[in-house]
DNA sequence: CGATAATCGTTATTGGTCATATCAAATAGT
DNA sequence: ACTATTTGATATGACCAATAACGATTATCG
């Protein structure tokens, strides 16, 4: 089944497409109807976001990384030198809860603190040889993958609108 | 592995643009380059996730219903007569987890738990007149602020579309 | 300079969500 | 009758999110 992206705007009718006979009434999951419950855009959300995380994790298996920590490494390779408070509060995490995180990556040595000279307070964080090591094969598992198969099932056209509209609504919302 | 700015299909951009200048190479926020992150669905899918949920709750706040709280008030209205397996696994809740929520709903006597004359191991699962006359008003706020101000940052067509999408991604995901 | 305020990483703690195992009561299957 | 399954419930543990506070360090500015 395809999602048509570029279907008139037919605001009233989210146009569930023609598959179902024409006076199937309601969205229906195990002979419950879901009611209003399958225009909440929030429900969608949240309900997509946990498929696409489990996806994410079976992904991972080999390699052990939680998209948290995919992300965070990502982070400290694109931004050598950076120290803690940056790099978390860049993913909306909150320091306290970044620490045991990092004690986790640096145990794993995918990563290490360093003490800043400029400022001894700060740790900068940066990634290890393996730490590189992983996260290239992270990526590449991610894209042949994971995305991949979002692809597959959006369709490319579709899965650029649709990361557009998230972006959309992660900033402007 | 570029991050292909603005190639935007048929989806119109809610009004942002222009403040960029055009050779912006890289997402960044408050300076920290995201990589590859801004172009990772389920990142996006997260974070946008969590904004609509906080404006949900926002919208919320003089009702004091959580999302999880107003789905189940929802399903309730609209299958009376379902015990709490029936309600709780079409919301991807756990049957534990769900005896706390319920106790909660029907503390604030939304709801009720009736012994069902069929099968007395299980209960029925019916709103009170104080459960259906919330869930009304519940629905009109989060018709008349919460959607109402997705379909303003989104457009009415592409919040359609995003629904169709997201659904399309916990259906054949 | 020196006192005060602010910042960084960290610890502790709390509250919330999610998951598993288990239980008594009731039912179903044989 | 005997066993297995189901329903609601309890307890518990793992994992996140959020707040307050502390020692060490740096910044502010009188």
């Amino acid at each position: 089944m395809t999602v048509s992206r570029t279907a008139d705007p037919n605001v009233s009718k989210p146009a569930r497409a023609a598959r179902e006979p024409a006076d199937a009434p309601e969205a229906e999951a195990g002979g419950i109807r879901m009611g209003e419950l399958s225009e909440l855009l929030g429900y969608s959300l949240k309900r997509a976001q946990l498929r696409v995380f489990d996806d994410f994790i079976r992904c991972m298996t080999s390699l052990n990384l939680t998209p948290a920590q995919f992300s965070v490494l990502l982070l400290i390779d694109r931004n050598p030198g950076r120290n803690q408070t940056e790099i978390a509060s860049t993913l909306g995490i909150l320091r306290p809860n970044f620490v045991a995180m990092l004690d986790g990556l640096e145990g794993r040595e995918l990563c290490v603190r360093v003490r800043s000279a400029n400022d001894r307070r700060s740790h900068i964080l940066m990634l290890t040889d393996k730490g590189r090591t992983i996260l290239a094969r992270a990526k590449k598992l991610v894209a042949t993958r994971h995305e991949a198969r979002l692809n597959e099932v959006l369709g490319p056209a579709n899965r650029a609108a649709l990361l557009e509209m998230l972006a959309t609504l992660a900033r402007d919302f």
